[in-house]
RNA sequence: GCGCUUGUAGCUCAACGGAUAGAGCAUCUGACUACGGAUCAGAAGGUUGGGGGUUCGAGUCCCUCCAAGCGCACCA
């Protein structure tokens, strides 16, 4: 008995009710919500369907109460059914029915935890897109560690998720990139506007080793020489970067190859034909005002030029002619200023905002020093790049660090903190826990406890009642956290259920004492501890951390 | 000035509009001749930034004020 059943079984007895006519014939609700009540005593799961609803029946909220909570005490598996405060309902599983998931759990293995929320759904979710003139730094490396959590969560709901990075290599920030190279290659200073740090220095040796004969071109010639080779160089180094971080992109789409297939001015072609697009001062315009921006947009400078916004309707464009139903982009809060114009953008080739275009901001990663805020820069020595978390305290605890927190609240790095290498990360905890369940199971194993007996109903203590329930509310956080774009619900709740599973250690053994023999109750514990072993490796894998046999 | 996000324990942060606001870290006190003590039991720690409002019920929704981050281009 899930708290999934129990939600289907109200909702049949709520129906029943009405036949019988003992409830008036209203819209009934579309789904009950069970919770689990933070007081132990109010039993083990707890419905306000009553308070919710009452009203619409024209009933006080105990009088429905009272009528559901009969019922719902005839049900087999439920033990005791109270009403109280206002109309909460209480409800107390025998054990045998809460324990019945343990063996559930197990045999779902891998698939406990999917649903169906987004079957057959289209996705595609774009994040990170850091420039390529740099490596990787600790903004664009908290995105790539929760989109690649969010893309597992869509698809346990049934989604197929391309996951996808936008390389923005077009454009001046591109001119400056490759300026600054042939000013290193040259030894001259970087150009006023453009890059500089060690990391230009070998790529622009790079490029010149792979074509010595580069001094003898035309700086313009030579530009386009280290634009090629350094944004290459780049490429390969970021995906490098991110292969090691454990995210896997199926697309990397260039911006450029926008400009070169002519996709820019087919979207702006087919605005045109809807009528969104204008001629003012010699330049073209997006009349986005019509579509709840707050001003038009230029698409092309007057100086023919494309403006920036220009790649991104092709892109946008790109993408729902590739099929997908859903374009959601992961963006930092510095880009918060476009949501409204993408949105627009989105109406007005005829899409629904919200619906085929979504956008997610996430605030930003702040560094912190001695407790004081330091901005990255290079000559401080202060940018701290995706590689440098990784090597500071390695892939597991970066992404369960930066995946923990909403991404709505601003998070700080402490660069002491990360080259003292502690053990503060929660991440140990979970991921103790889970070895816990490995060396228990190993025990089991030489002990000759078996899976032959499952008895739920001697699952009665305390904290197995505990564990049990913390275990059946997996699917529906799993579900949670796909709903609110939110993976750190996910990382929160395995926390908790690895305080579950010490409690439970510490109060049951799997393993009788020396010299006492193997009971039905060690056998059918070994079918629980299986079961955290399970939600807790299917959880960990959805952020992307290891779940390791020992530590 | 306008807009987006945030403000919760000493710190980092949780909490579908639900009951006595929770974890981890830090502090203090206990627990292994018992499946790994990276653990557990307990203590202490809060006027959820201030003030109004909505309702059976508000950290959560609305208004307002205060504070912080970010953004308001024919830049990308």
């Amino acid at each position: 008995m899930t708290p999934a059943d129990l939600s289907k079984n109200i909702l049949l007895i709520l129906q029943q009710l009405q036949q019988q006519g003992v409830l008036p014939t209203a819209e009934l609700p579309a789904e009950v919500v069970i919770e689990r009540p933070k007081n132990r005593e109010h039993g083990d799961w707890a419905t306000n369907v009553a308070m919710q609803f009452a009203g619409k029946f024209g009933m006080n909220p105990r009088e429905f109460a009272t009528k559901l909570a009969q019922e719902l005490a005839k049900v087999t598996g439920v033990e005791k059914v109270d009403i109280a405060g206002p109309g909460f309902i209480n409800i107390t599983l025998s054990a045998a029915a809460a324990g019945e998931l343990a063996k559930q759990i197990v045999e779902a293995g891998g698939n406990f935890g999917k649903g169906s929320l987004y079957a057959g759904l289209k996705m595609n979710l774009e994040f990170v897109s850091a420039n390529p003139t740099g490596p990787i730094h600790i903004g664009g490396t908290r995105w790539a560690a929760v989109g690649d959590s969010l893309a597992r969560i869509f698809e346990a709901q049934g989604a197929n998720v391309t996951r996808e990075y936008y390389f923005n290599d077009h454009g001046a920030q591109i001119d400056r990139f490759a300026r600054s190279l042939l000013a290193a290659a040259k030894s001259e200073p970087a150009p006023e506007d453009g890059y500089s740090g060690e990391y230009i220095n070998q790529i622009a040796a790079a490029v010149v080793k792979e074509n010595p004969s580069w001094a003898k071109l035309e700086d313009s010639e030579a530009t386009e020489l280290f634009r090629a080779g350094g944004v290459e160089l780049m490429f390969g180094e970021i995906k490098q970067s991110l292969k090691d971080f454990g995210v896997h992109f199926d697309v990397f789409f260039h911006e450029n190859s926008l400009y070169e297939s002519g996709a820019v001015h087919k979207a702006i072609a087919k605005l045109r034909d809807l009528g969104h697009i204008y001629e003012q001062d010699g330049a073209i315009w997006l009349r986005s005002t019509t579509f709840g921006d707050d001003r038009d947009r230029v698409v092309i400078k007057s100086d023919g030029e494309a403006a920036y916004i220009a790649g991104d309707l092709a892109y946008y464009l790109d993408k729902r002619e590739r099929g997908f139903d859903r374009a959601i982009y992961m963006l930092g809060a510095d880009h918060h200023g476009y949501v409204q114009r993408m949105m627009a953008m989105c109406s007005a080739f005829g899409d629904e905002p919200g619906v085929n275009l979504e956008i997610l901001i996430g605030q930003l990663v702040n560094l912190v020093k001695d407790g004081a805020p330091v901005r990255m820069s290079k000559r401080a020595g202060t940018v701290v790049t995706m590689e440098d978390l990784v090597d500071a305290v390695g892939v597991d605890a970066a992404r369960y660090a930066l995946t923990r927190s909403s991404i709505n609240s601003m998070l700080d790095i402490d660069l002491d903190q990360l080259s003292k290498k502690t053990n503060d990360n929660p991440v140990f905890y979970v991921q103790y826990a889970h070895a816990r369940t490995k060396q228990v199971a190993n025990n089991a194993a030489s002990l000759g406890v078996e899976t032959s007996e499952f008895d739920p109903g001697l699952l009665s203590h305390a904290s197995e009642s505990d564990l049990l329930a913390k275990l059946a509310q997996f699917p529906a956080i799993m579900n949670h956290a796909a709903i609110e774009r939110a993976p750190h619900l996910v990382a929160r709740y395995l926390e908790e259920v690895a305080g579950s599973y010490h409690r439970w250690y510490d109060n049951c053994r799997v393993t009788p004492l020396s010299g006492n023999p193997v009971e039905t109750i060690h056998r059918t514990r070994l079918w629980l501890n299986t079961a955290a072993s399970v939600v807790l490796a299917n959880g960990l894998k959805v952020l992307g951390v290891s779940a390791p046999e020992r530590m």
